[in-house]
DNA sequence: CAAAAATAATAGTATAACTATCATGATTGA
DNA sequence: TCAATCATGATAGTTATACTATTATTTTTG
């Protein structure tokens, strides 16, 4: 399996991670944007809150949506590197696809948080806001510069375990692109709209849910 | 017969549908938002378009985003007419609930178009800003003054059919609530991002997938 | 230490998202 | 039918956002 890690350099026009400020720009824009919604967050007020002004931001991002994008790319970074620890020295498949929905559709294991100060909050984000990145007049343009190519690798590995497993059902990369989608959707509903969903913030079962539809098609 | 479908009144300040203008306003606004983007779309362009004012449209709409949110309520109203349709003077109840998803995640059939002069449009918008109406720091406030509960609804009545026919699956409300979202997602995916599905345009298997996916749950 | 690069401080522009006012044309009801 | 009411049009104004531009100052680096 090869799943390159790459930071897509269309998203900047400078790298914040070369720098303290810019990654003071990232770890305060996650936490702002989960504060204040992605509408109302502004490089203004983050500038304010990171001690800097909005030219220093802008020399880093071209706006406020290819913040997000990288924000939410950052995120996609982190799955698929766990992916790879996932998958890693396991043979059987079908244990590999149970570990990957597991990492795609899961919460997070507290043991392994560390690649950023906050996973979580980061995590919190895309649940929040990716449907909002997405669906813009520009994915055509993000998507001719690459912006999606590592969600695109991510679920057509995926979706080769289930084409591996079962041949004949005739929808692998639908099945694994919803199971994504849904679990953030099913995460937002069980907070603010419980009624949609069968998962609570205390008992979550999106994995559960998940892991039982993939069992159902394998069948 | 004549049907009122109506929308919830918290969303407007005027009725639209009370005025040749009001009506103009929803049909051109589909039209401009699914051209625009939401983004984009702005009361000045509406109102050049219409031949009326920024002022008149404030007449009827707090703001744009209570706009969205009435026409995609007014979506699931027809939604939810269809859905009366579609299981009236059905006995059984595993039809009922395939005629159900049929109306939830297929193509509506252009012979029974005509709620209003062009659904298909609205239908577009939904696939494409439906989830910038719901992923807003508003939406408790919304929820609390039953903007949801047509959604609500629509949800319960469906997961009932699946509770009724598998009394033992845990995840009825998640499970119709997942094949809704994933509805638009996919048709938002096979435009844009085709690698995600193994849907498209011209052979679009997103009912067949939901279809399948109840099949499966209820075996 | 000097040159270059990065950042801060500040100002400015265009547009969006409203709010306000008043005139005018259409509707209604006594 | 006429006056009162109401909806709309025309216009202006306010605040905030999403940038762009300029210059000064600080920091980095060779």
């Amino acid at each position: 399996m090869s799943i390159t890690i790459q930071v897509n350099a269309n998203l900047y026009l400078k790298d914040p991670r070369s720098s303290d400020i810019g990654i003071k720009m990232l770890l305060e824009g996650i936490d702002l944007i989960n504060a204040l919604g992605f509408e109302a967050f502004t490089f203004k007020k983050l500038a304010q809150n990171i001690h800097s002004t909005e030219a220093t931001i802008y020399r880093y991002f071209e706006n406020k949506h290819n913040f997000l994008l990288y924000l939410i790319n950052w995120y996609w970074e982190i799955i698929a590197y766990r992916l790879i620890l996932a998958t890693a020295n396991i043979e059987d498949t079908r244990h590999k696809l149970s570990n990957c929905i597991t990492v795609l559709t899961g919460l997070p294991d507290p043991a392994q948080l560390g690649f950023i100060p906050d996973e979580l909050s980061l995590k919190q984000l895309v649940i929040q806001e990716s449907g909002k990145a997405l669906h813009t007049k520009s994915v055509d343009d993000e998507n001719q510069v690459g912006i999606y190519l590592l969600y695109k690798s991510i679920v057509s590995t995926v979706s080769a375990y289930v084409k591996q497993l079962n041949p004949s059902f005739p929808y692998p990369e639908m099945l694994i692109s919803n199971l994504i989608e849904n679990a953030n959707q099913q995460r937002f509903f069980s907070v603010h709209l419980p009624r949609l969903t069968n998962s609570t913030p205390e008992k979550d079962t999106v994995e559960a849910f998940s892991q039982l539809i993939i069992q159902k098609v394998l069948e």
